[in-house]
This record gives C-alpha cells, structure tokens and sequence, in this order.
DNA sequence: TGTGGTAATGTTAACGTTAACAGAACAAAA
DNA sequence: TTTTGTTCTGTTAACGTTAACATTACCACA
C-alpha cells in the first residue's frame, strides 16, 4: 500500500521511504499493472476508435486530432478497424467493450443488430464521427457528405461538364451519401447518372482502372467525380497515358483533399474536409461527458470546402 | 460458474440449461470481461505493435500483415505509435506492457535507456521490424536498407547519373541506414554527397520544398534518391511546375513502392519493400514463441527489389 | 511523564472470471 | 433397494491494485 501511494500521492509519503522505494522500483523496473484497476474501477483510461480502415490516408488524420486531445488528459487511444465489414465491426465493438473502454468513437451508422444493441447498453458515451445525416440515436460530428457532393456536381455542371460519372468504392455509408448528392445535383439538371462501384477499396490503380471501363462503356463521360482523392488521382493518370487532357476533355474532382491533391499537377478539384477537427471535437466531447457534462448538441454539423483546382474547367 | 463454462465449454453443460443461458446472456447484451481474466493468467491475448506513425502508408501495410496472421489465431492487436519521438516511445512502451499484451512488436532498434531496460525485462516475446542491419539483442525481421540504399544509388550512377543528392526527413534508424548506404555508393565512386533533411515526416509538400532548396543550393543535382516514395512524387510534380525533364534532367528514386508510385507517369523508380511480409513474419514469429516454440532464426532478413521505372534515364 | 495531534504506515475488502476441486443428480447395474 | 459411475452444477480462491478505514510512530507541549 505505501509503495502505491508513493506512486499516486508522493507527498504522502516520507521523503527516506519514497526514495527507497523509488530506488527499488528502479531496480525491479516495475510496471504497474493496469488490469486490477481496470477490474474494480471498470474504467481503463483509455478510449476506444473504432475506424473502418487505417490504410486511409484520411482516417490517420482523424486519429491525429483524437490524441491531440486524449494525449493531454491522460486518456490511450485504443485502436481498431475493420475492413468495412459488419461482422467485423461487431467483434471489434465487443472487444473494444470487453476491454473497458471509458468511451466509443465509432465512425458508421449501420450496424448489425448485436452489434447497435451493445453500443445502446454499453454505459459509456458513443460517438459517431464522419457523417452528419446519419439518423442513428446517437451522438454525432461529421459533415454532410451528400450536400457535399452535391455541391461539387453542381460545380462542374456550372463549368460545363455534363456527362459527369461518379466513381465509387467501399459502399459505406457516406460514399452512399455521396452517391445522393451527385444525384440529386444530375436529377436537377435532367441529367442521368452513371455509378461505378466495387466492393474493393479505394487505391491510385482502382482509379486508373475505373477510368479504362468507363471510356469503354461510357464514352461521352466529360467529368468524373470520385469519393476519395486517390481514385481521382489515378484516374488522371490514365487519362494522361491515353493523351486525354484534363480537365478539356474530362474533367476530375476528389474528395477529401488530400496532401498530394494539393500537390500534383493538374491541381486536383476536391472536397476539402476537417478531418482532424472531426477527429478532436469528438475527443473534446468525450473528455466532457467523462467529467459529468452531458454535451450541448446533439449533432455537430462541420463545414466542408470546394477546392476547385485545376482539373476541372474554369469559370466561364 | 455454469454461465462460464457455457460460454467456453458449451459441451459439458445441459442442453436445457445452455440455452436458457444463452436467451439470458441475450436478453441483458452481456459482454464478457477481460479485465479479471488478463489480472489472474497475466495474459491479455492482445499483442502490442509499436510503430513511428500510423499517417505513413508503410506501416499501414506493415500492421495489415500483422493482423493477417494474429486474428484467425484469436490475438487483438493492439496499435501505439510514438510519432518518432524516443521519449513518447519510452511512455508507449510501459501502457502497452501494463495492459499485459503477450507480446511486442517494435520497430526500431534505439531507445531511452529505460524504454530499454523494459523491453529487457517484459517476461514477453519482443521483436524489432523494418531494418535488418540492426544490433539489437532482439529477435529482427527486415531488410537491409543500407544494402537497398546503396544498390539504388548504384543503379543511378550506372545509369549515367553522377550529382545525386539524398532527401531525408525524419532521422530515424532506417533513414540513416539509407544515407550510409548512399554513402558508400557515392564515395566507391569518387562522389561528392548531399543530404537534405528536417525534423518533419516526409510528405508529398516536403518533396516539392526540398526540390526547389536543392535547385538554389545545388543547381548541378542530376539525381535525387529519397527516403520514401511520397518524397520522391512531391520533388517530380515540383520538377514538372519548372519545366524540368525527368528523368533526363533530374533523375528521381523513391523507397517503397507505394501503389501510387506504381500508377503515376513517369512510372516512380523505387526500391519495392516487403512491408506486408515483414508483418506477416513478425506475428507468424509471435505466435510460434507463444505456442513455447523459440523461433530458429534470430535476424531475418527479406528481399527487396530495385524497380526503375522511367524516374532514373534508362540503361545504355 | 503523560497527553493530544498529526504524519506515516498497515490492513482489509472489492472488482469478475475461471481452474481446481467438491458435491449433487440421475441412470444403469447388481 | 443399494451401489457404482457418469454427467451436470456449485464453491472457493486467486490474480494486483487502491479506497477506506485502522493502527502506529513521532513530536510538541503541558
């Protein structure tokens, strides 16, 4: 008992005493354990980040603005993803639970059945992080994907695209979002809509591939709008291997705004998203509802910005 | 007692009772707790892995590997990353440890004399990734980025490059095995070297930066061999904003062989890592030393493979 | 010398699960 | 009916830490 107060409460203890057991932890190189804590408290200090992919470039950013915040207060980060798989996603929410996480950051709304009930009973604060149409119960910070998207389809249809494409990958829940928008933007120009989807992730070659099927099925596509940055990216590729000059004859948006978007050449059009905001409200929020505040809102809705680059036609 | 062991040995409970425990652990969304179990066997059946940083594509794949062979083995991998800081490393190192995880995987070879000794003393198996050349005690599976560095930079100089310049960015183990190898190269051939470096993570913006530095300090660089792809696509795009030929003009190499560096024009030279296997092998490694096996080899080292691309001017 | 008070150290129980053992229930054979 | 054996269910203790309470040590002052 004395050696854990030294460790806790230092004054506590007397100054020889405190430093021969400092001494002696030294020696032994003592690690507290954290599991009978964790056993009679039920709370573990660390917050559980339950993110579909880590391969996202987009994800990482999120994590980054998490600890930005978790770090400070003393909070782990307790990392987990799952390939965007349902089944997979349940294990992990359980595991996550099983663990004792103090809190969920979670970052879909569609759940399996199991899976939605553990997150209604799981005694600690759940965050939905990502997409802010989502309708689920719960606490939620994100953008809206849809008006997002939409806005981007209008901003090429305003340029002159017409025949505009959307590339799809992963059906989730906010490239579903995106999907809406782009449609709603065509339906309100009379416009028709052409979806290319996969159950693949998204990646620089599924772009280039994406772009060699469409010229083959749809060969007046003059604009393609992507929901990721990536596929974009390795769509202007293949148009520049086939001497299709972007954004003449085809014009191109991203999503996300990635690093290397707002590198390339031509300029990438993309939606540009507070990614690491995202990632440090839903962490502010945790800190808040761990310390007794229940948090203002319902719902954070961010603001996203259309960055219109250089691969798509200029303004008339 | 009985709900237990209808959970773990389903077999030796009735029928009737089994299912009446079932309905009840339903009804309640019971979850079991680790929390009990990891304080009285000191074993959490998660392995921690401990990386740099998670924004770095790599190691996304590195940890992809990992959980390949970990999760049909029932193993939660548990992710840190310490954001290059040795300090950080040295904190990650005793969470980890205090959660109990069974194993460790690490992925450097130099650490505060304490984070050390804890790996010295973690009674659990620990295993170094990423650079084989290491000198470690530790079990190492990797390459020999010297051995890579220095063959890439021959392979320039074959190819008629002779002022080749070495971007770095953050300084760790592998960077600097890098530099050596590039090094020994330049200097078997009479040459002079350049080493551009920062304390930040390389990114495509780093790229594009260094090569207009590089342009006002060394205006005679016919060559440019990075620490990463990202490095290597950031000083290209830069080199097409000035209207500079690659790689007649400036050659330009990467390290990794991202999937974009495999899809952009010009086609990225690169040295292809075994990132996905490096992870693969680590947890296979793990799970072998957990099973009471001790692994046979103490260092394994893997292939990598020189990709030229049409970065670096093409063998006369 | 004793008394009162404070500072320092010690004791106990609790957290939830499971291994190991103990006991009960039941069926088949004597 | 009792005995034997098997199948099922119950009891206990252990894991390492810390909150809460209990005790001891020490010093100042009467």
């Amino acid at each position: 008992m004395t050696v854990s107060r030294s460790i806790r409460n230092p004054d506590q203890v007397s100054d020889t005493l405190r430093d021969r057991i400092r001494a002696a932890l030294d020696e032994l190189g003592y690690i507290p354990n954290r599991a009978p804590d964790i056993l009679s408290k039920s709370k573990s200090h660390a917050i559980g980040v339950l993110l579909p992919s880590l391969t996202n470039q987009v994800f990482a950013e999120v994590i980054r603005g998490v600890e930005s915040v978790l770090e400070p207060e003393g909070y782990q980060t307790m990392l987990a993803h799952f390939g965007y798989s349902k089944e997979v996603e349940e294990k992990r929410i359980e595991t996550l639970l099983s663990y004792n996480v103090d809190a969920l950051i979670i970052s879909d709304s569609v759940h399996t059945p199991k899976a939605q009930k553990m997150l209604e009973n799981a005694g600690v604060p759940v965050i939905e992080i990502m997409d802010s149409t989502s309708s689920s119960p719960l606490h939620i910070i994100g953008i809206d994907n849809c008006a997002a998207a939409r806005d981007m389809t209008q901003t090429m249809l305003d340029r002159g695209h017409r025949n505009i494409v959307f590339f799809a990958a992963r059906m989730d829940t906010r490239t579903l979002q995106k999907i809406k928008g782009y449609q709603q933007a065509m339906a309100q120009n009379g416009l028709k809509t052409v979806v290319k989807e996969t159950e693949k992730a998204s990646s620089f070659s599924l772009g280039a591939q994406f772009l060699d099927e469409i010229l083959q099925e749809h060969p007046e596509t003059d604009g393609i709008i992507c929901t990721n940055d990536d596929l974009a990216i390795g769509a202007i590729y293949a148009c520049q291997k086939r001497n299709i000059r972007v954004p003449e004859q085809i014009g191109m948006a991203g999503f996300h705004g990635l690093d290397i978007a707002r590198a390339m050449i031509p300029l990438l059009a993309t939606v540009i998203t507070p990614r690491e905001e995202i990632g440090r409200l839903a962490a502010k929020n945790i800190i808040q509802c761990l310390n007794g505040q229940p948090p203002q809102m319902q719902t954070v809705q961010l603001d996203y910005k259309i960055e219109c680059g250089e691969s798509i036609r200029s303004n008339k």
